[in-house]
Parts: C-alpha cells; structure tokens; sequence
RNA sequence: GGGCGAUUAACUCAGCGGCUAGAGUGCCUCCCUUACAAGGAGGAAGUCGGGGGUUCGAAUCCCUCAUCGCCCA
C-alpha cells in the first residue's frame, strides 16, 4: 500500500473501523481455561445525546484502557449501550410532536405517545454510539444495551419487586421537588440552584383579638400564606413573649392558626417569626411534622393556585404573587418590600422554579443499602481515582437520604405495582390483569400505579443488568465484576455509588467478595472551553468532537485530549489545541513512511545474537530508549495514567527517534557490511514497538502505518489491535550508549549553536576542533567523529585535549567540551561572546547555589550522603565548565 | 453554608522535598538538507499568586491571605 506523504486520516479511518468490528475483534471471544477477564460498561449515555467533548475524553481513556488490556493477553470486553433518560427523551419527542403537528402527549394518550418515542429511538438512538465508533470505540457491540430492553425491564422489575419483598420499599406523602412544567417530582439531583434576584415581601397577620396588632413575617412567596398553618418564633425571642398563647389570622382567607415555639427559629432573620407552610416549604414540612400541624395544599398540578387560595384559584403562581402583594398593601396589610439575593431551585430538564409540594410518592430506603457501598471503599475494594473524591462518595453515602424513585411521566419502565379495590398495592414480576385477584387481599386488581420509575432505578443495575442478571448466566459470572469504570465527578452521587450498592444488594450468583461493580472508578478531567467556562449547548461555547475529528482525524483527537488532560485535572480546550495531536500524528506518520521507503537490503534483528555483535552506539542507544519508555508506558497504563503514557511516547518517537536517530541512521544505507542492515533491522524492530505503544492512544494510524510495514516485509500478521503488548524482551537500558550518545549530541549542539549565533550557514562545511581534558570524553568524540561530521556537517574534526582559539574563530562549550571553528574571515562574533557570558552566569548562579550547599555543616551531616556525593560532582563541573566558559569569553 | 481544586514563560499545562524549574503553542533569527515546511536548527522569555512556618534543603510539605473555578446544600 502506497502511503500518502501526509497524514490523511480521512483515507483510512472509516476502512480500518471496518475491519476491525468485521474481524470480531471487538468481541472477548468464547470463554478460555485460565483466561482473565477485564470489563468496561460505558457510562450509557442518553439515547437523545450528542457526543460531546466530555464523551469524547471518557471515551478515549476507556478505549486506551480495554485496548491496552487487549493486547496485554487479557479476555477484553467493553459494553456499550445507551440510557432511556426519562424527562429528556420525552421532552425531545414532545417536542417534535409539538413543531410538526402541534399535539400533545395529551392529545396522543399514553400508549400512541410512548409508540412515537418507541419510533423515535429506533430511528436516532443509534446516532451518538455512531458517534462512539468515529472516535475508534473498541466496544463489543453485538452487546449494545438500551435500558429500556426486555431484558434491562425485566431487571428492574426483579431488582423491584427485591426491594419490596425485604420492606425497602415504601410509599409516602413527602415533600418533593415538583416541577410544574413536567408536572412531575424531580429528585435532588435534578436540581440547579440559581442565584436570583427578588423581593423579600413583609406581611401582617393580624392577631385574633387584639385589634392593631400584628405579626410580622417575611417571605419571597407571599402566595404560599394560603398554606399557611402556623406561624413559629422561637420561644427564648423576647419580642415574642406577649404572642405565645396567641391565635392569629391568616389574611384574605381568614384561617386561623397558633403561634408555635419551636428553638430551631434563627431569631436574627428578619423579625424572628417565620410563616409555617408545611406542604410546600421542606423546612415546614419538617417542622409541621414536629408540631402535628395540618396541611394546607394550595397548587394544582401545573403550579396554579387551587381553590384553598380562595379568589386566587386558578391564577399561575407569578401572578398570584403580585396579585396578593397588592391587596394586602391596599389592606395595609403590607410591610416592607425588599430586594433580595437568594438562591432559587431550577428545574435542569424544564428550567422552571421547583415548587416543594406534598405528594405521594414512591421510595427506596437507601440506609441499609449503603453499608456495603460504605464498607467497600473504606477496605479498599473500591479505588477513586484521583483518590480525593473517595471522601465526596463516602459523604453521600454516610448521610444518604431516602430516593424517591418515582416519576409521573409516560417514558420509563412503569412501576410494577398493581391495586386492589381497597387500593391495597402488591408489587408483581408478572404483569397482574385487570380483574385478576390480589395475590395478598384476593379482591380484583383494578389499575397499575400510572407512574415511572426514575432513570437511575435502571442504570444503577447496569454493570450487570447487561450482562444477562437476574440469570445467573456465563457472562455474568464471566465478566462481573468489572474493573474499571470512569466517569464524570457529578455522578458520583446519582450513578457511581448507587451501582455499588445494588451491586452488593442485587448479584447473589456470587460470592460477596465478588459483588463491588468495579474495582476503579476513574474520575476524568471536566472539559473547560478556552476560557475555562464550562461547556454547555446553552452558552453555545462547546467544540464538537466530531468536526475536530473531521478536521484533525480522530487519533489526532483522541492524542490532544489525552496529552492535554492530566488525570482528574480540568482542561482548558480551544480548538487549536487539537493540532499538537495533529501534529504528532503527522510526525509518526511520516517517521514510518521513512522506514519503509528504507527497508531495500539486508536486514538484522538487532537483537538477534548476529544482530547484536554488530550493533552500533546509536542503534544500542535507541534500543535503550526504547526499552525505557515501554517500560514507562507499561507501568503508566497499568495505573491509568493516560497522560504520563503519551508524554513519554511523544518524547521518545520526537526527540529521540526522529530527531536523532533517524538522522543518524541516514548516512548508513549505503555502508556495505553489516552497517546498513542493522540500521534497517533496528528501524524495524523500534518501529514495530513504537506502533504496538501507541496503538491504544492512536488505533487507525497504527493499524494502517502495522499494516504497510508488515506487507512491505512480506509477513502475514494479524491486525495490530489484536497483537501483543511489547513485553519489552531482548530490551534494556544501555548506560554506556545513553553516556556516549550525550557526548555526541553536546557536540553536534555546540556546532549548531555557532552556526546559528555566528550566522554561517546551514551546510557550509566547517573545520572543527573539539578539546576534552578527560581521556575516556576523547575516546569517545573520536569513535564518533564520524556521525558526528555528518549531523553537523563538519568537514574535518580535530580531537584535542585542550585548545588555544586562534584568532576569527568561533567556539561554543557544552558538557565540558569546547567545539572551536576556525573561520577564515571576519565574522560578527557578538551573539556568540553574549551566549558565552550568559552561560557563565547560570552557571556561577549554579556554584553559588552549590557551594552554599556543601558549606552548610548541616547539609553534609543531615542529607543524604548520595546527594553529598552528587552535589561535590556537579560542583566539580560546572567549576570546570565556568573556567572553560571564562577562557573562551575573554578571548574576544 | 459545607467540601474540593487551581494559581509556574505571553497562552495552555507538566514538575509535587535535592540537577542551572521543563514541554507544546506563540514570539525572534536562519534553513524548501529527498520521512515530515503539518518540517528542521538556534534563540529570547519565569521574584513558581502574597505572607509566614517546618526542613540541612521548599515550586514541591504545613498555616494564612488573595483571586479564579468546580461539586454539594
């Protein structure tokens, strides 16, 4: 296959997905004796999402992870899948409803609506799992799971009627987060908070027989007195004392309620009296529960005001506000009308003001099932990474509140419970038929409970829910649990911990040790726009991933994010930014393509024994180098550490394989002997380790550059995502080569730097004179002199031990060697004697540094005598170093 | 209100007890040297947010202040 001279993702990328999901590649394959097994479930994301950056990050770091783990001789099995998302979707479609026949669900009724959305998700809700594959997604996705399958409802049912059957389950009037546009409750967790800018309102309420007095509350929602059913001061407030046997008299509607004394009335807010509405403030609610106060409802459905709130029944809430505020003011019954700065509970999925209001609802009772969540974490079972926000779960958990699960909305899996007649309700695992008799009572059930289950009561069963539980069937005990499971740090809480306990709760095929959902819960990097604001459709500042992978290529993506994104740490992402991943691609692209127009000739395994005896110092240094950033690689990505992995391979690819010894190397084809065809071996076997390392990090670059370079070399191998990790054999450090090597590239710095500061050019042939005052740097400058001559283009090399610097010469003095070129006439030394000085001066603020160290007493006897050591040689150096610097600097 | 994180070059970030504090981008100079100009060579650029402390030694650990941000309520 010809290569293109650029790297031009576009060409291939589509092609080799191809034949990687043809090949079954993806796929863990049928069960080995012995084999272990690494499982990934992918965050679902929502059915109606589009891929965004976030996505795209996460994505990556799984595909890095199950990759890596695939080569690594592991049995690799990433799920994917996608969440129902209940509020979300629905919203989605009624909204389509809306604009293309102006319907409601309303208008459709249950059963043709859920048919749209049903229609709906058949057709778009593959879009951003296609959008998972752009990106190089290794999933398995003849497991594609949607949480709304049978199978997935069939485990919710179970995981259910479970809780119910052990009393988990409870139903209760409990103040809810209601949103009146949905008409639905909301969990916590679907909350913002907003600051907002409103009025603190001052109301009176008359006290019964007593005529002129009043007491004076302060409220932002004047419309809620309607439900008001107390009014609480706290009984040590001697501003109150005369009122607490009092009865006072609600305005407009002239209900009359007690005084009440409860301590917990912070006396400083306000006038220290505070209106009670217990069915529509969650602190009233609490406090009506103390005091046995009545309930007064006062909302309808869709935040109206109902017939409690008199003349204002049916008005909206905004308007009731007002409205109220003006007839007590015209009743005198306004005090003072503040602005006033709060925070407002908002609505995420409608955006509108929740409304606290009493309703019956379904709960789970959380306590009993976070001990073991709590217990996992605590003996190490479950790793947070980045390790911190092992305390932001065990917080939740320790304090955790009762989890209202249901819903009153259409979409979702409905609650599996029927009622009798009575209205006595039994939770079923089979549907229960209108008529049929009551498991419990016997009467005929008549109605299922209308309402939903909330979306996290199924992906919380998702680790293993997708693979085939409540069976107990070969997947599961085959691949739960998982290992590893990464996700953003907000859903830690809602998903995260909650897949821990029903983890220990639910999967009784095995043992317990065995229940905790997943070893690791990485807790990826929260993508910033360039301005490090969060990215959100609202503010319209997000970067699709897709157009930067249409533009960069999706290795060249996936390689930015990971380089960009230290673990956990936020990232400021502009789109530029993509073109260091560009880049780099473009760079090994070429660096292969090099490679392969050179593989003509002999070639020697350099590690081969014929191949090693002929090894030269720069193919036993790359070999070195080699070794050590598999070694680093390896043992990053053993620990997640993406980013520390694609560093040490940017490093070694750039600054050591293409900057120096490709270089090197060039001059070599033409050598007869052995020369040449271990330059050619050592380009192959680095490459081919090279390619295997960044596989994970760049799958489609390296599986066309694998597949180029194995058809040029006539061997026959399979893809390289399915071949072995680099275990690194025949590979180990070269001290002597890394020393040698040094040499050298000091030299050929030093050459480079006269030529640019003394403004010669680029291949002007020049004579040199090196000088090194230790033997064994002579020996080697001299075994050397030749590549050294070629890389920077040196005619002649002279290897002194010291030199005087004749006149209209050039020098430069790098790691104690002086490189001096003689010029044959005058040139502007300028920049070069400044260069020499300013050297002299770091390295004098060196000595300082260093001698002020070894003449502190403390120092020698308190440190490590290693660092004594180190430090006495580094002083010994740059004192040589300065004295050399010196000589050449007043020389001119 | 509670918790967490960040503050290092013009920008985006590494470094988290011991080399003269690094990288990428940007900037300046030079080079189309046949893997790559999406490239190469060289250079300039930093009182490591302020102030205390611990230590022989602090960008790195502790305290404190400031600014920005995130999560939770």
């Amino acid at each position: 296959m010809e290569l293109s001279t650029r790297y031009a993702p576009a060409e291939f990328e589509s092609d080799i997905y191809r034949q990687w999901e043809a090949s079954g590649g993806f796929a863990p394959g049928p069960k080995k004796d012995g084999e272990r097994t690494f499982t990934i479930m992918i965050p679902p994301p929502t059915v109606t999402g589009v891929l965004h950056l976030g996505h795209a990050l996460n994505g990556t770091i799984q595909d890095i992870v199950i990759r890596h783990k695939r080569m690594g001789g592991w049995t690799a099995l990433w799920v994917p899948g996608t969440d129902h998302a209940g509020i979300a979707t629905q919203a989605v479609v009624e909204r389509k409803l809306y604009e293309e026949q102006k319907l409601t669900r309303m208008d459709l009724g249950r059963e043709a609506f859920l048919q749209k959305i049903w229609e709906w998700k058949e057709e778009h809700g593959s879009y951003i799992l296609e959008q998972y594959r752009r990106l190089g997604a290794s999933c398995d996705w003849t497991r594609t799971k949607f949480t709304m399958d049978a199978d997935l409802s069939r485990a919710v049912r179970e995981s259910f009627v479970r809780l119910w059957e052990k009393g988990l389950i409870y139903r209760g009037a409990r103040i809810v987060n209601w949103d009146c546009v949905l008409m639905t409750a909301v969990s916590d967790d679907e909350i913002d908070y907003e600051t907002r800018k409103d009025k603190l309102y001052e109301l009176r309420y008359p006290v019964k027989g007593r005529d002129g007095e009043f007491v004076v509350v302060a409220t932002t929602r004047p419309e809620t007195m309607f439900g008001d059913t107390a009014v609480a001061v706290n009984p040590a407030d001697e501003r109150w004392k005369h009122l607490h046997d009092a009865t006072l008299v609600v305005p407009l509607v002239g209900r009359e309620i007690p005084v009440i004394l409860d301590e917990e009335v912070e006396t400083d807010f306000g006038t220290g009296a505070v209106k009670v509405t217990p069915a529509h403030d969650p602190a009233d609610w609490e406090r009506g529960n103390r005091f046995k106060l009545p309930l007064v409802h006062i909302y309808e459905k869709d935040g109206r005001l109902n017939a409690a709130a008199g003349d204002y029944a049916g008005m909206p809430r905004e308007k009731a506000r007002e409205a109220v505020a003006k007839k007590l003011d015209e009743l005198g019954l306004l005090g003072k009308v503040a602005d006033y700065t709060h925070n407002v509970a908002i609505s995420d999925r409608s955006k509108s003001v929740i409304e606290p209001l009493v309703s019956e609802q379904w709960f789970v009772k959380m306590e009993p099932l976070a001990k073991p969540a709590i217990a996992a974490v605590k003996d190490g079972t479950l790793r947070f990474r980045p390790e911190r926000w092992t305390k932001v779960y065990l917080d939740w958990l320790e304090n955790v509140h009762d989890w209202c699960i249901s819903r009153q909305r259409g979409w979702g899996h409905q609650i599996p419970v029927w009622y009798d007649e009575d209205g006595v309700p039994v939770a079923s695992r089979e549907d229960l038929a209108i008529g049929a008799a009551h498991p419990k009572t016997g009467k005929p059930i008549v109605r299922q409970d209308p309402d939903v289950l909330d979306t996290w009561a199924s992906s919380w069963l998702w680790p293993f829910a997708t693979l085939g539980w409540p069976d107990s069937t070969e997947d599961l005990q085959r691949f739960y649990p998982t290992q590893f499971l990464s996700t953003a740090r907000e859903i830690i809480y809602l998903w995260v911990a909650r897949m821990i306990m029903a983890g220990y709760e639910f999967v009784d095929q095995v043992p317990w040790d065995r229940r905790c959902a997943f070893d690791v819960c990485n807790v990826h990097a929260t993508v910033l726009d360039g301005k490090g604001r969060r990215m959100s459709k609202s503010a319209g500042n997000g970067i699709d991933p897709i157009e930067m992978i249409e533009k960069y290529g999706a290795d060249a993506v996936r390689y930015s994010l990971v380089l960009l994104t230290k673990e956990g740490q936020d990232v400021k992402l502009s789109p530029d930014r993509f073109e260091q991943g560009f880049r780099f691609s473009n760079k090994v692209w070429n660096a292969a393509r090099f490679v392969l127009l050179n593989l003509a000739g002999e070639r020697l395994d350099p590690v081969s024994e014929a191949g090693r005896a002929a090894l030269a110092m720069e193919d036993r240094w790359i070999l070195s180098r080699l070794a050590q950033a598999r070694a680093e690689v390896s043992s990053a990505l053993d620990e997640y550490r993406m980013n520390d992995a694609a560093t040490a391979l940017y490093r070694f690819v750039w600054n050591d394989f293409c900057d120096w010894y490709v270089e090197i190397v060039k001059s070599r084809f033409g050598d007869a002997g052995a020369s040449g065809a271990v330059a050619r071996g050592t380009l192959v076997r680095v490459l081919e380790d090279a390619l295997a390392l960044l596989h994970p990090f760049t799958p489609y670059m390296t599986e066309v550059l694998w597949k180029s370079l194995n058809e040029a070399l006539g061997r026959p191998m399979p893809m390289l995502m399915n071949h072995r990790w680099p275990d690194g054999a025949n590979l180990a450090v070269d001290d002597a080569a890394e020393r040698e090597m040094q040499v050298l590239q000091d030299l050929v710095g030093a050459v480079r730097q006269i030529r640019n500061l003394a403004g010669l050019a680029e291949r002007a042939k020049l004579a040199s004179i090196v000088a090194a005052d230790k033997p064994a740097t002579r020996d080697i400058l001299g075994r050397h002199a030749g590549t050294a001559q070629a890389l920077a283009h040196l005619e002649s090399m002279q290897v002194v031990a010291s030199v005087e610097r004749p006149r209209n010469s050039a020098v430069s003095v790098v790691g104690g060697v002086e490189v001096v070129v003689p010029l044959g006439e005058a040139v502007d030394l300028a920049k070069l004697k400044d260069q020499l000085v300013r050297r002299a001066e770091k390295v004098k603020a060196g000595i300082k540094s260093c001698e002020a160290k070894l003449g502190n007493a403390a120092f020698i006897e308190r440190a490590d005598p290693e660092v004594v050591v180190e430090e006495r040689a580094r002083l010994a150096e740059m004192q040589a170093e300065l004295a050399m610097l010196a000589k050449n600097a007043a020389g001119f």
